[in-house]
DNA sequence: TTGTAAGCGTTATCAT
DNA sequence: ATGATAACGCTTACAA
């Protein structure tokens, strides 16, 4: 049908396997004068050696899975991103499954990725149930979970320090004064969003701030949901003055709420999230956030995947950001974190 | 090495062919009893189907491959993501490659994508070389473009009105009663910046402004471009009083720049903008903009790879979305255009 | 209705 | 240094 390796090793005049030696550079030598021959007849019949058939007889495919929840959600996205930026370096492809938040979809995308053989598996698993487990308990496959930790199973996993950052962020809100600081979370249960509440918690209790005081509530991640969110904590009879965001995505959405509430951010109520996504730097203010070491991230989730044996789970470190949500000094024209290559 | 479909058969003491008539329903019958026999068979032994194999011998991997220019700009990755929609619906799985704006990695990824054996590829051409076209040519694999056309190939593709939607943008600036609208182009050359700045030269010039008047500024695409390219807009000595933008994502710089100016959205500069991306609905005030089709592209887009023959070149028309930022009223939190899911 | 066997294109292990 | 040949795991045509 196409050409193939035996078609090259007819025209060099020699046999297919001194062609695979010739393309792989090994494992035995090749006379220059072969080499020479061989390189010819596949730049003349535009030789291209099959992937597929080499993936089976290695039994390796040089290829990962990525099965991320959402990838409408600018932090999987940028995930996503860093993943595949590295696994590229590693000499792997990515392959990217959205599970647009449906176990059934979660489930098929790691059940084809397996069919397809990849070497390894990044897990970053839905809120809700875990379905794709029973898929992986009989594979001999590599996985890991990214950014949360799946309740039933042991796997390791690449996170970051969620409760510390929280911490950091509401502490500083505190340093700029504020005292009434409310805290929109994610959804009751999605693990990331409780250590980020749990740490707002700590900031507020180690200043001594009654826990009747705390206002919590939970909103869906994305942006709707921190608008609707911020929309009934502005509208109630205890103002905030600050409020810390479980993430930036949820962040745009107080933001506008904030300014169709005719208050002004941070002046009337100041903000600061989490996740340090590109879109936070170009924002009207800006917004302070938690910035995830997204290219750490995607080191580390590989370096950790592809280790033999898997270590422990690893607790990547966040940093703050400040820009002017908080009431630090706006920097002007957005910085250059997170700023998009042209296109 | 794992467990083999000739292990199923002998568990169910019957033959390999079998096990591959259950589990893909043909070709050829098989009684009922076998059937639940194999099937045990398969559940006790947790076979999967080695798809690494099924693909070596049928020749195809069910697998299509997109590369874009850059994932980090929104408008590709909803694209990408329209695309993977698709092809998760139409049984294919997806691989992206994201080539940096770097044709050595645009080139790169072709050849792997090929080396997979894609079923098909889509390409999404980065602006200058197009290295890529040499894997193409020797290669039976069918492939499109996306979003611009490649100047030396002839390969059909899947693009939008670029021209139609920036007249009917600007033409809606004009309707606002804006007289003196700049206009905020992509890179000198890139394909669809250009057609869109014809647009909005063709609207103005049927309302009879003379073309001395017509400011168009090249910027980089991205909101750093964009920023930047307003900055001196504003600064400059006549002062438009409308910008027409050729991306939405360079529209996110230009409403920062108007703020920092203090110059006041949509009262001293209206603005509008072109490609419809999630993030345009959450500025303040939210983005006019001429939405692309996102669903439309990625169905056209996979219905067109996969046809044979293939058919012409598809042009898909952009719908204009009214939002603060031209004038007209702006919808409260945002609107539910391109909201993202929970995560 | 079921068993047998020939490929798919590669790599690796034999001999030579 | 090189030429045959046996897998890798699957699908399907053909024989029984």
């Amino acid at each position: 049908m196409t050409v193939r390796r035996m078609d090259v090793a007819r025209l060099a005049g020699t046999s297919p396997a001194v062609v695979s030696y010739v393309l792989n550079g090994g494992p035995r030598p090749v006379s220059a004068q072969t080499r020479a021959r061989v390189l010819a007849a596949v730049e003349q019949l535009g030789y291209r050696p099959n992937g597929i058939a080499r993936s089976l007889r290695m039994s390796r495919t040089m290829t990962l899975g990525l099965v991320i929840p959402d990838n409408a959600n600018p932090f999987f996205a940028e995930l996503a991103r860093a993943i595949e930026e590295e696994s590229f370096a590693q000499g792997y492809t990515l392959l990217i499954g959205n599970a647009a938040e449906n176990d059934e979809r979660q489930t098929a995308y790691v059940r084809t990725f397996l069919a397809r053989q990849v070497d390894g598996l990044f897990i970053v698993p839905a809120h809700g149930p875990a379905g794709f487990l029973g898929e992986l308990d009989r594979a001999r496959t590599p996985w890991i979970c990214l950014d949360r930790q799946v309740p039933g199973a042991a796997a390791p996993g690449v996170l970051v320090d969620n409760r510390g950052g929280a911490y950091t962020a509401t502490r500083h809100l505190l340093d700029h004064g504020r005292r009434r600081i409310a805290c929109i979370g994610g959804p009751e249960d999605v693990m990331p969003a409780t250590d980020r509440v749990s740490g707002w918690r700590d900031a507020l209790d180690e200043e001594g701030i009654s826990r009747r005081a705390m206002s919590v509530t939970h909103s869906s991640f994305g942006r709707r949901g921190g608008y609707g969110a911020a929309r009934e904590l502005l509208a109630g009879p205890q103002r905030p003055d600050a409020i810390f965001v479980a993430s930036d995505e949820q962040a745009v959405g107080v933001l506008r709420a904030i300014a169709e509430a005719r208050l002004r951010c941070p002046d009337d109520v100041a903000v600061a999230s989490f996740d340090g996504i590109p879109g936070a730097a170009y924002t009207t203010p800006a917004l302070t956030t938690m910035a995830q070491p997204f290219a750490a991230l995607g080191r580390a989730a590989v370096a950790h995947l592809l280790a033999q044996p898997a270590g422990p789970t690893d607790v990547l470190p966040v940093a703050l950001v400040k820009r002017g949500s908080c009431g630090c000094p706006d920097p002007p024209g957005g910085d250059l974190t997170g700023e998009g290559a042209p296109a």
